[in-house]
RNA sequence: GCACCCGUAGCUCAACUGGAUAGAGCAUCUGACUACGAAUCAGAAGGCUAGGGGUUCGAAUCCCUUCGGGUGCACCA
């Protein structure tokens, strides 16, 4: 729709004298009286113009040059607004257009090219994946999702470390566990508050469990083999179980970046040396420090601790430069919990530094994730040991919901996930809603095949004149410009609720038009109309990886 | 104390990124199954967009400020 108005409004700036036209912002207004498509461009280009607001949009409208059948009514209203109402006729012939992609309706080319690589979840393997892993994973891969709508080279990314103390920690937990289950009246392990380092899941119990029946009573000293038996074990238990989490909720990585590459293979390293050649890197207190200070922030941070080992800032800053430099990526999406919201801009400093472009870098911070059921909050503590997992969420809802429920809101919202209404099987949950409108589809298009009626490929899309017809196909043509937009604002909850709208317009059809029974040639069209909106909506759930049920 | 996010209907959130009379769902109240699925539809009611200033043709949106909620501010990741 915009796409089909934009150069005519293009060429009548240029032919009232603008040489420098100006991007055109067309929108959907929100009273029906103002037409389809309404466009502020008089009102932009008045003040440069120095003329009245109407007289400019007058002028535009007078060198406009529209297909009357297509665009009967153009108005000056307000301000200066220029409304557009397009006609039943240009209506058929979009959605005749629509048709004909099949099931390729909303994927785009906008990205054709574009190296992307899109990094989430990023758990370290140290424990199972809560609540909060949860929104950042749906995130994500909804984002990857529509980058390769949008036809960009998507690659989806695991960024996760498993050098270090905290695996060290994790290898004695499991161990102490171990001994527990050995000898439990010695009370091998310790209480949270003689040692905090430990982690005290019960997913802990089932690894050392396991090594007990392996193994028997052969690793009850703690030995350097032993600890690094009981590390290994238990790192790749959380893989697994981190792996299996992803599948449940139809998850699949491309890549697993292992931070400790990035040490073995010098490239920590040679950051550091570039950027000291660059003068922003001194000694100070037996630290390395980087000096912010003159990239324009305020305080200088340490990247070397004095006892050698580097802060996680240095492996982020290496991380990303290897990303944009190394790996090409023309395009680099982070999606990050609140919590590291505060090394961000040191790490775009640094990599501005560094020579890279650091508009290539978009990084989507989502908010925390409240649990409440029945008004009451949810406990998903992490120190207690009894959080409310991932795992336990996809089991209770299923991995439909559980998505949805994620990606429904916008990123920058604190998500309020309400356990009562996620649990609801009834019209109380919005997936449903969208669902059965894609279920309801389905069951026409079965029913006609049982009543031994054909669907016609070539339907005279010029009969759907009803209002409800004409709304339906003016959602549905949104579609492709809902997808584009939600690629360059990387906002998920876009086409949530988008297709919230999709499935309103299509019931609403549903009510108001009958298929089955009508004449032959207008049956035909409606059938085409509600093929088109199966595809939108199939497509978008797809998008939000959720299952489009033929019956549900 | 400093930085970032948020504050919109009773509740949870939208508002096409500065547009015209701020919209949905839930909850409340009315209606609609003898034809394709009522997990649906139609309607009512509900608002000084936290408060106060500013910027302009025009502000929920941008700026300043006050108040409330969240998160972060280590030689932890």
């Amino acid at each position: 729709m915009k796409n089909y108005l934009k150069p005519f409004l293009e060429a009548a700036v240029r032919a009232i004298g603008v040489e420098d036209v100006p991007e055109i912002a067309l929108e959907i207004p929100r009273q029906a009286e103002h037409g389809d498509l309404s466009a502020n461009v008089a009102m932009t280009l008045a003040k440069t113009l120095k003329k009245n607001p109407r007289q400019v949009a007058q002028d535009i409208v007078a060198a406009l040059r529209l297909d009357a059948t297509l665009v009967p009514k153009v108005e000056i209203a307000g301000a200066g607004f220029i409304n557009v109402t397009f006609s039943p006729m240009f209506y058929a012939v979009q959605v005749a257009e629509l048709l004909k992609q099949g099931q390729n309706i909303g994927r785009l080319e906008i990205g054709k090219g574009v190296k992307a690589n899109v990094e989430y979840v990023s758990a370290n393997p140290t424990g199972l994946l809560h609540v909060g892993h949860g929104r950042n994973a749906a995130i994500g891969d909804t984002i990857a999702n529509i980058l390769v709508w949008n036809g960009y080279d998507v690659t989806r990314e695991y960024y996760f470390n498993n050098a270090g103390n905290q695996m060290n920690n994790l290898g004695k937990s499991v161990h102490k566990r171990y001994l527990e289950l050995l000898n439990p009246s010695a009370n091998p392990f310790p209480t949270a508050e003689e040692d905090d380092s430990l982690y005290r899941g019960e997913y802990i119990r089932e690894i050392a469990a396991a090594l007990q029946k392996q193994h028997g009573e052969a690793l009850a000293e703690p030995t350097e083999k032993t600890l690094t038996l009981c590390r290994k074990t238990a790192e790749q238990w959380c893989f697994e179980t981190i792996g299996k989490t992803m599948e449940r909720m139809n998850i699949r990585h491309d890549e697993f970046f292992n931070e400790d590459s990035l040490y073995t293979d010098g490239k920590v390293k040679a950051t550091v040396e570039d950027l000291r050649s660059r003068g922003v890197v001194y000694e100070k207190d037996g630290a390395t420090w980087l000096a912010l200070s003159k990239m324009g922030l305020t305080d200088d941070r340490v990247i070397i601790k004095s006892s050698g080992e580097p802060t996680y800032r240095l492996p982020d800053i290496a991380y990303h430069y290897d990303k944009l430099h190394n790996r090409k990526f023309d395009l680099v999406v982070d999606i990050f919990g609140a919590d590291h919201i505060a090394t961000i801009p040191d790490v775009m400093a640094a990599v501005a530094t560094l020579g890279e472009d650091k508009s290539k870098v978009r990084v989507v911070i989502h908010q925390f994730v409240t649990l409440t059921k029945d008004g009451e909050a949810v406990k998903m503590s992490k120190r207690t040991g009894r959080a409310y997992t991932l795992d336990d969420l996809i089991e209770e809802l299923g991995a439909d919901v559980t998505r949805f429920f994620f990606v429904m809101r916008g990123v920058s919202t604190h998500l309020d996930f309400d356990l009562g209404l996620a649990e609801e099987q009834s019209e109380k949950n919005p997936v449903f809603y969208l669902q059965y409108a894609h279920a309801r589809i389905c069951s026409i298009l079965r029913t006609a095949e049982e009543r031994g009626v054909k669907v016609d490929a070539a339907a005279d899309t010029a009969l759907l004149v009803h209002s409800a017809e004409i709304e339906l196909i003016k959602t549905l043509l949104r579609f492709p410009e809902v997808v584009a937009k939600a690629g360059e604002t990387l906002e998920p909850q876009t086409i949530a609720e988008y297709l919230r709208e999709a499935a309103a317009a299509f019931h609403k059809f549903y009510h108001e038009c009958r298929i089955l029974g009508e004449a032959e040639a207008l049956m035909q069209a409606r059938f085409a109309l509600a093929r088109t909106a199966q595809i939108v909506m199939k497509n978008g759930l797809t998008i939000l990886g959720i299952t489009a049920p033929e019956q549900m």
